[in-house]
DNA sequence: TATTGTTATACTCTATAACTATA
DNA sequence: TATAGTTATAGAGTATAACAATA
């Protein structure tokens, strides 16, 4: 943690509003979303402790449960992840028995990825949890804001704009 | 970038709810916000790149304006950077004239750090495209809801309960 | 030749420790 | 001795390149 970009710009402007050629009238939208992002992360970091997951396996036990994915591959760019890092993750997971990896008879490359039933008893009970520690916070918000809050994030996350893959480089043959 | 820890989760029984002890009705609030600030990071990038700004230079002079800071180590406490790193930034923007940094003739220790009418400029016209960009994904929220979730982002944002400092080690003499 | 999974290497970012100059 | 600022070093996390197995 304490890894704080875009910090102090949410207290921008935020009562003072100057009209014309002014401050604008609201901080940066990141500048709130990404310390937001940060410190729900560090307020999860001792519940997946306590559930012996790193934020990377809770990742992967909550994406296996919803699509069944066939290779390593999908699932890393399923989740944003390089594929070689997901690797250690799956070593461990699939050590504790949290989930399978067959290999697939009829293309021998392919691992076949699936959540075996303490895999997804452990991933109910620290999703659970985490989300218990998320109400104590929404709580401050009024219902009908708290509503809205979870739809507009909703609305943005799968906003086409966002899910760009990223340009840049990597567009390099091989 | 690329950086990507939790990112599935938010597609999460996001229509489907199981309503006794099945998946919780809602994907992780994290799971949401997270992916969001590091998709608006990204899209922040080519902005900065183009007013040759780091988001580091981009924090510190957005918060120089507001509050005026005396230390360097107080700038670094206020936007939640060490106080190490933020040298070679502020070194930059001294060399090209868009902060001030003068010795406090009281305490010659310390270091005054001011926003020049360079600096201010530039600090404008970058926010004010950075947040031309942020309207267009705005733009896809109906007008309450869009207001909903600015309000709730900066009640959270604020929140004493996440506010709370890096707690775990760093409490050791010296 | 292309693809899946894997290992090994290099790079980026960040924090920690050590130093200086002032007080 | 304590503090502000700085420099140098080491560590964590990540991506890139190279490899073996299979198609």
């Amino acid at each position: 943690m304490s890894t704080g970009i875009f910090v102090t710009m949410a207290e921008n402007a935020a009562d003072k509003d100057t009209p014309s050629g002014g401050r604008p009238p609201r901080p940066d939208l990141a500048a709130m979303v990404v310390p937001l992002g940060r410190a729900l992360m560090a307020a999860e970091q001792p519940v997946l402790d306590a559930h012996g997951l790193t934020m990377w396996a809770y990742t992967v036990l909550l994406h296996l449960d919803e699509t069944p994915i066939r290779t390593q591959a999908a699932l890393a760019e399923a989740i944003r992840a390089d594929k070689t890092r997901i690797i250690a993750v799956l070593d461990d997971l699939e050590r504790r028995e949290l989930i399978r990896r067959q290999p697939d008879p009829e293309d021998r490359r392919v691992r076949l990825l699936s959540l075996t039933a303490e895999g997804r008893r452990l991933r109910d009970t620290t999703q659970a949890a985490i989300q218990k520690g998320e109400e104590r916070l929404l709580a401050q918000l009024p219902p009908a804001d708290r509503a809205a809050l979870l739809r507009a994030l909703h609305t943005l996350y799968t906003s086409p704009e966002l899910t760009a893959r990223k340009p840049g480089r990597g567009s390099s043959r091989t």
